[in-house]
DNA sequence: AAAAATAGCAACCGCACAACC
DNA sequence: TGGTTGTGCGGTTGCTATTTT
């Protein structure tokens, strides 16, 4: 026998936008009786809601220290460099985002970033990505989007490949929560920020959250690398919640502490190379409009490659864009992409950029040297 | 000025899984 | 042991606001 219908399903059981009135009766439930059963919640406040959706709304919307809107650009470099690590993995995402919701990071990736990352691509490889389109017109949309996600993981597979740059992803999300930890800025929408403020001073975040959302683990070992927070193979989708099974709460607090620290000690360089990573993909409309108004200049077929603006080469192969860069994972092949440079496709600045941290162009090992986390 | 198209986002849906009885 | 329940999660839908034609 399968599972009985959803609350859901019952007739005058209401959907659709909550009205204050229905968040103002919700928030204060919760408020006085604490961590709820939901299935009574419905029931006790009256509320013609299912209790999927009263907890839906309670956990996106209603719950203290949730921040909506302008997301920063910190946290956008942190969205684009953990979906590129775990994929569709929101809520492992929205673990390593204190203040933001699985929902909200989901709609915001497929609004805002998607958009903008195949613009990215788009615009600073546009040879590349002409003969992508007709290669790809057999695709239907699902198999086009893996293959998106495939671009994403190729930067995943070169950080793999260096354990700096690991270092580098792993330094970039713990700074972006220590600056989370020291902020107390919160944006909320109207009514919710309304019923919100009613709570505020009620439920702090939580210590458990704030340490868990500080324990991300990048992997530093390969095979560790490859498991998303919530385990690759979903057998456990809890395992984001818990720090380090085999530590108790104050080791990870110590490990915390320490990792802070280091952060700290690595200021110039995390600067530095944010402020790069950042100028490289969050600025591209900029060069997107400088690409256009070269192409539109020049007849030559001039296009920007990385900080270059080294002359497209057509590809050298008929191979279709999926299997030239999917194969391009392995070591051999990324050396070869590496060392035989003039005959691949130019790569973007963000690619390019990645390349050059992992061939140790910018940085030095020893500042580089981060203690693995967890 | 109005209709159509598009973007953004809140909310819903259905599946999976663990805990409980 | 198997059914029931509660919860988490990712994908999708549909409404509203904004932009374009």
């Amino acid at each position: 026998m399968g599972r009985p219908p959803c609350c859901d399903k019952v007739l005058g059981i209401k959907k659709g936008p909550w009205t204050p009135e229905e968040d103002l009766i919700l928030a204060s439930y919760i408020k006085e009786k604490g961590p709820v059963n939901w299935r009574s919640v419905p029931t006790n406040t009256g509320l013609l809601r299912c209790s999927k959706s009263c907890r839906l709304r309670w956990s996106n919307y209603l719950r203290p220290g949730i921040k909506r809107g302008n997301f920063t650009e910190l946290e956008e470099k942190k969205i684009i460099t953990l979906q590129s690590l775990w994929g569709n993995k929101w809520a492992a995402i929205a673990s390593n985002l204190p203040q933001r919701t699985d929902n909200d990071i989901k709609n915001y990736w497929n609004t805002h970033l998607k958009k903008k990352l195949n613009k990215f691509h788009s615009v600073l490889r546009p040879h590349h990505l002409e003969s992508s389109s007709k290669s790809f017109e057999f695709l239907n949309e699902d198999y086009r989007s893996s293959y998106d996600r495939t671009r994403n993981l190729e930067y995943h597979h070169l950080i793999h490949q260096d354990s700096s740059l690991n270092k580098f992803i792993s330094s970039i999300v713990t700074s972006s929560i220590t600056s989370w930890s020291s902020s107390t800025t919160t944006t909320y929408a109207s009514s919710t920020g309304n019923i919100s403020r009613l709570l505020e001073g009620w439920m702090k975040t939580s210590p458990n959250k704030l340490k868990d959302s500080s324990t991300l683990k990048l992997k530093t070992t390969q095979e560790e690398k490859e498991v998303p927070p919530d385990g690759s193979d979903n057998s456990n989708n809890d395992n984001h919640k818990t720090s380090n099974s085999n530590l108790d709460d104050d080791d990870n607090l110590l490990i915390k502490k320490v990792e802070v620290q280091e952060t700290c000690n690595r200021d110039d360089y995390l600067i530095s190379n944010e402020e790069d990573y950042l100028e490289s993909l969050l600025t591209f409309e900029t060069i997107s409009t400088m690409a256009c108004s070269e192409q539109k200049s020049s007849s030559d077929s001039t296009t920007i490659h990385g900080s270059t603006s080294e002359p497209p080469k057509e590809p050298q192969t008929t191979t279709t864009p999926m299997e030239d860069r999917v194969d391009s994972t392995t070591e051999s092949n990324r050396q070869g992409w590496i060392e035989d440079d003039q005959n691949q496709p130019p790569f973007s600045l963000l690619e390019k950029w990645l390349l050059d941290e992992a061939t140790g162009q910018v940085l030095e090992e020893d500042q580089m040297e981060i203690s693995p986390i967890f």
